[in-house]
DNA sequence: TTTTTTGTACAGTTTATACTGTATAAAGTT
DNA sequence: AACTTTATACAGTATAAACTGTACAAAAAA
């Protein structure tokens, strides 16, 4: 029978898929919506989400929200329908890439802030040159944060 | 007095330099043990560690075997020191990348492969042509993963 | 050999995260 | 206007992950 080998294809992709999906940092809830929703084309409704994978409309809510704020999926509206629908995003590599990559670049920046500061205080405290060890290792800190942040700057553009 | 500013100072650095390591894919415990030996050059046993960390002896034999996997951390013998001795790996950018990027491309081939055994049977089904959605899905999904597997083969190289 | 020391397996506990159900506000329909 | 429908805030529950303590095996010392 057609339809039942279809589902279970389709079923086996999705899972499979969520997998991949989930090593971007993603709940595994979040990645199997997913993928989901790009196997379906066409856009879906919160109800639809929940009633497919199984979990409360309370989760589908959150998680979908999530997806589209990391710019995964996209909101979308239809004429005469009264329920928010969501679609996935096509091209995955961008999509994907991008997002990653700036959440790395965000982050990396953020933390060289932070040493950044630590170091200003030692050079200014480091009269006597107690500090020496620490500020060679700081200084090779940084320089990793540096090389860290050009990596996945360049990530996005391979 | 010099060496509680020391400690506060090199504690500070600790903890930030930590938040770094966890985005590589480590327990919070793991990260900060990684982050102390680094900036403890010489090796340390487990008790030392469970001392500096406020954490069991248990807990770091767990950690700092994870990060020694890793290769993060090395093992290291000294004459008639009895306990095991760890200490940090110094070039941390090769380190952590080749790890990562190894993590990463394991990861996709092996969903790669998943994913072309379920396009196999999609290619021995298909005789009725009712799978043709699904299957140019599937094709832009390994794409999607040979794109993946190339960038973080990049990635340790930059 | 017996005794002591050290690392880790494992079971149990604590803490964090994911998830659900109810309640409510905002928007749509009658 | 009153009545529905829909999304989400929030509190509470369930599940998973991190961490601890005890117990024990392997190795070293006596």
């Amino acid at each position: 029978m057609y339809n039942t080998i279809h589902k279970d294809i389709r079923n086996n992709i999705m899972i499979e898929f969520a997998k991949t999906v989930e090593m971007f940092g993603f709940t595994s809830l979040e990645a199997r919506l997913f993928s989901y929703l790009y196997l379906e084309e066409r856009p879906l409704t919160l109800d639809e989400m929940s009633e497919a994978l199984g979990k409360s409309k309370t989760s589908m809510s959150t998680s979908v929200r999530s997806l589209a704020d990391m710019n995964l999926v996209t909101r979308v509206w239809r004429k005469g329908v009264r329920k928010d629908l969501y679609k996935a995003n096509k091209q995955l590599f961008k999509t994907f890439m991008t997002t990653y990559s700036h959440k790395w670049v965000e982050a990396t920046n953020h933390q060289k802030d932070a040493l950044m500061e630590i170091q200003k205080l030692i050079t200014e405290e480091d009269s006597e040159r107690q500090l020496d060890d620490l500020s060679t290792k700081l200084k090779d800190i940084l320089e990793f944060h540096q090389l860290i942040e050009q990596s996945f700057r360049n990530l996005k553009s391979t």
